[in-house]
RNA sequence: GGGGUCUUAGCUCAGCUGGGAGAGCAUCUGCCUUACAAGCAGAGGGUCAUAGGUUCGAGCCCUAUAGGCCCCACCA
């Protein structure tokens, strides 16, 4: 047998613990294998930079839950990739361009493009490494890019089958525009915030009526360039005769009509609405219904863009000043109020965005959304916590056609091709030979490339070879649970389901495993800009990853976001250190075995006691509780039940009653307690290992040497054999008493080096009988010279120290230490908590209602506990009398 | 405007289908007991936001109210 280092040292056997798992090859998952397959995709995470907390919590749930699988004897395969995150990367690449002294547009698309996976492998390496560091175990030989050649081509195909299907279409439509980015962007992307605004009222010049005017108002004057009608809405009396006028749009010399549509809101501004349908959502829709002119009046980078005025080539922000101080001039601006209103700002960069029309590729969504809600309403996908669906639904209700299309480089490039000489549009895998229409044999490829998501969408089948049919594909899919942030339910999980579902038929993972963010200890999001994030990696170097890993999913409940501490890492280090040394304990005595031989087998032969059955038959139905925590994903509870276990009830309980035993070199139950604590300390770190993989790997290992590893040992299962129920309760009693005295003991300022004399006194004779058999144990735990277990007071003096405990009395005679006073002052205490206890116990037993209402079971247990209350009563009344 | 969610010990949070309020940290008191002071033993601390309702019984179910947070939404 090795010996353990005497300190726990995490960052000593970490990386060494998983370079070994890696040479083992114990996380590649084999298509071949006869076991039960299950499967998790990773949310690959972007090549932008590096892992936040985020990643960190994400991963650790991943990584515990497989494992766990595992240990199962399931064949597991976590699939690992990264994202190519096109605008993220492009802005960032673009940028480090910029600090170099170079321009994405002089370096063209190809030399630009070469600069971003140059970029892309250094972030990918760099993030593989960290997940390493934090003990994940996915199949990294399988590890995928979202633009690597299989993911490409898959994108390749949906999109040419989707078009086909009359799914993808190219529209000249108003779409979101970020003129920093310069891209359209999805609705999905941009961010509405309130910001506060003006209201400009502005008089539109009725023609052919002089001193006539229309008064509109609209937060955004510089809009106004565009603008092609008025609209009022048409059962508005005010302004009926307006209908049909014209009216002169001032600062140009152009003349707009006034329509009707229900869309104006009679109540709000001034019932008169400018319609600029270039450049806003719902006059856009106005537009089109009344066949209105729809006029661009801004560039690509939001800069007025309306030849021959003097606002040409202006700042949107430069032009709307001015032109507000123009209309003043011109005695139009009738009044300015202040107005909070909501700006749509673009999620990557905060920029706000421009709506525009361009032309854009768009998925018609009414088809799959419907189908993302059946794959709820039918089971074959469901959210934990459960709740999450209503925000899906709700989500889906409201559904718009996603744009497709970007403006970057950096991404999967459009299949469509366009004729040169006719221009007709054809989608195809590759550039076609010959125009159908015209015979044309010169094409040009769409310059566009797709939102990041439309590949992220494919991951969990493009991942595994689709659209062949491959062995991974067959084995793997669909997966079986989704664990990711409730932050992109939008963005990912809702364009996972339904293309899963078009072009596999099946929805690619039954379960989504929702988990909030990781805030700071204010609550605050940790980020860039406010420079609150914590790496993940410098808590591994401080206190290692699983001490990181365990502070991520204590206390976590699925769905909902948590606080990042300090102390919380330090206490679960401080839980990683209890454990290492109580495994130094073990190891320390294992070796003094009298037949070392008798700890390896079942124990069959060996002679046990009450608390090697009691400890047993606990871990056996932690066995059963963590399981089935594991299984809810409830792995904040799960591992705050292995935790308890092992410190509250293995090391401050068992291993202190054992003690006497191991020292003792006669001791015929000895190995008993060898085997009892290898045992369950082995079974503890199993249960444990999906947590902290690398402490347990650490003990695992050296602690026997019939497994190999821990990763892929059998997780422990519940055996009807080893539940004892009647040494449980027994133990229980133990404990009670021994709390009871180490209470008494320390209210009366008994030195703990002070050894006493112990009676118990009892008429249950099988309570004396478990007292007679431990009194060994209990003298240790309870600090007594000598247990005289009894069936009457005799012998016992009237002032000694004494507790009342179900069905039994403990005496302490301490007479030189005792204060009657003080003694009296307790027992009064104990007699108020029974009187408590006793009247609502009453209460409830002489509730008629109750007793016909409430199951049998119920009203057992209730009587028995006033038994129990009514027999510890009597006692402490009698205690009182004789002291006094 | 719509939807969701939260309010439990000083702090951060658990509390499964309703049956006597829990953990960690913090605080206080003893202990350097030969695995561990990154520890051991003990203690204090909560009318579970408020008001009603259902029930024999409510932290848990229903309704309303107050406050917090989040998401969605085109009111110019």
């Amino acid at each position: 047998m090795k010996e353990l280092a005497k300190t726990y040292d995490p960052q000593e056997m970490e990386p060494r613990i998983y370079d070994n798992w890696l040479k083992k090859g114990y996380f590649h998952a084999d298509v071949n294998s006869d076991k039960k397959p299950f499967s998790v995709m990773m949310p690959p995470p972007n090549v932008t930079g590096q892992l936040h907390m985020g990643h960190a919590l994400d991963n650790t749930l991943q990584d515990s839950i497989c494992r766990f699988k595992r240990m199962q004897g399931y064949e597991v395969l976590w699939q690992p990739g990264t994202d190519h995150a096109a605008i993220a990367t492009e802005v960032k690449v673009i940028n480090k361009l910029k600090s170099e002294g170079k321009d994405k547009h002089e370096l063209g698309r190809e030399g630009f493009l070469k600069e971003a996976w140059a970029w892309k492998e250094e972030y990918e390496s760099r993030i593989l490494k960290q997940m390493h560091k934090m003990g994940a175990g996915a199949d990294w030989e399988r590890k995928r890019f979202t633009m690597d050649e299989g993911c490409s081509e898959a994108v390749k195909k949906v999109f040419i089958d989707l078009y086909n299907k009359g799914y993808i279409y190219k529209g000249n439509r108003i779409i979101n525009w970020c003129p920093v980015c310069k891209t359209s962007i999805s609705d999905a992307e941009v961010i509405h915030e309130d910001q506060d605004g003006f209201f400009w009222h502005i008089n539109y010049p009725i023609v052919g009526e002089p001193g006539r005017y229309v008064e509109i108002a609209t937060t955004r004057p510089e809009t106004m360039l565009g603008d092609t009608a008025v609209a009022v809405n048409p059962e508005d009396e005010r302004y009926k005769d307006l209908i049909g006028k014209t009216l002169k749009l001032p600062l140009t010399d152009r003349e707009i009509p006034v329509i009707a549509d229900e869309y104006v809101d009679k109540e709000f501004g001034t019932g008169c609405v400018k319609i600029t349908p270039a450049h806003d959502p719902n006059d856009f829709e106005v537009g089109r219904r009344h066949d209105l002119p729809e006029i661009c009046i801004m560039n690509d980078d939001a800069t007025i863009n309306c030849p021959g005025s003097k606002y040409d080539g202006m700042d949107r922000y430069e032009a709307r000043k001015l032109m507000v101080e123009d209309l003043k001039a011109e005695g139009l601006l009738v009044k300015v109020v202040p107005h909070s209103h909501s700006v749509g700002t673009h999620d990557r960069c905060g920029t706000t965005v421009e709506p525009m029309v361009k032309p854009q590729w768009f998925v018609k969504m009414d088809k799959f959304a419907k189908d993302c809600k059946d794959a709820l309403s039918t089971g074959e996908l469901k959210f934990v916590p459960e709740n999450y669906a209503k925000t899906y639904i709700h989500w889906l209700d409201n559904i718009k056609d996603w744009c497709i299309s970007r403006q970057l480089w950096w991404g999967h490039r459009i299949p469509a091709y366009y004729c040169d000489k006719c221009g007709k549009l054809i989608v195809a895998e590759d550039m076609p030979d010959i125009c159908p229409d015209c015979g044309g044999t010169h094409f040009t490829q769409d310059e566009d490339t797709l939102d990041t998501w439309f590949s992220s969408a494919l991951w969990p089948f493009s991942t595994l070879g689709w659209p062949e049919e491959t062995p991974e594909f067959k084995k793997f899919y669909p997966t079986n649970v989704l664990v990711t942030g409730y932050d992109i339910i939008f963005f990912w999980v809702i364009r996972m389901v339904f293309s899963g579902i078009e072009h596999t038929g099946k929805c690619p993972f039954n379960t989504v495993l929702m988990h909030g963010l990781v805030r700071d200890s204010q609550g605050r999001k940790m980020s860039k800009s406010l420079g609150n994030g914590i790496d993940p990696l410098e808590v591994v170097d401080k206190y290692g990853a699983d001490a990181l890993r365990a502070a991520l999913l204590t206390g976590n409940s699925p769905g909902n976001d948590m606080r990042f501490y300090w102390e919380k890492v330090e206490s679960e280090r401080n839980f990683a250190n209890k454990v290492w040394n109580a495994t130094r304990f073990i190891m320390m005595n294992l070796d003094k075995a009298k037949d070392p031989e008798s700890l390896k087998g079942d124990g069959k032969d060996l002679k046990f006691t009450i608390e090697d059955k009691w400890i047993i038959s606990k871990l056996n139905s932690l066995v059963q509780k963590v399981t089935a925590n594991m299984e809810a994903f409830d792995l904040g509870i799960a591992l705050d039940n292995v935790t308890g276990f092992i410190w509250d009830e293995f090391c401050d309980w068992y291993i202190e009653m054992v003690k006497s035993r191991l020292y003792s070199e006669t001791d015929e139950t000895k190995d008993a307690a060898l085997w009892t604590l290898k045992t369950v300390l082995t079974d503890s770190l199993k249960l444990l290992h999906p947590f902290m993989p690398f402490i347990t790997e650490e003990i695992f290992t050296n602690i026997q040497d019939e497994e190999e590893s821990i990763v892929i040992s059998s997780y422990p299962v519940y055996r009807a054999e080893r539940e004892f129920k009647k040494e449980e309760a027994e133990i229980e009693s133990i404990k009670e008493a021994v709390r009871a005295i180490r209470t008494v003991r320390t209210d009366m300022n008994v030195p703990p080096s002070k050894k006493a004399t112990v009676y118990i006194v009892s008429e249950k004779d099988e309570l004396i009988d478990t007292f007679k058999n431990t009194t060994k144990v209990f003298a240790v735990l309870c600090g007594a010279s000598e247990v005289i277990c009894q069936k009457d007071r005799t012998n016992i003096e009237d002032n000694a120290v004494s507790a009342v405990i179900a069905n039994a009395t403990i005496y302490m005679p301490l007479a030189e230490l005792v204060d009657i006073e003080k003694e009296l002052e307790r027992l009064k205490k104990e007699e108020k908590r029974l009187e408590g206890e006793l009247k609502r116990s009453q209460g409830m037993l002489s509730n008629e209602k109750f007793i016909s209402k409430a199951p049998a079971s119920k009203i057992e247990e209730e009587k028995a506990k006033l038994t129990k209350y009514e027999q510890m009563m009597k006692e402490v009344k009698d205690r009182i009398a004789s002291l006094r």
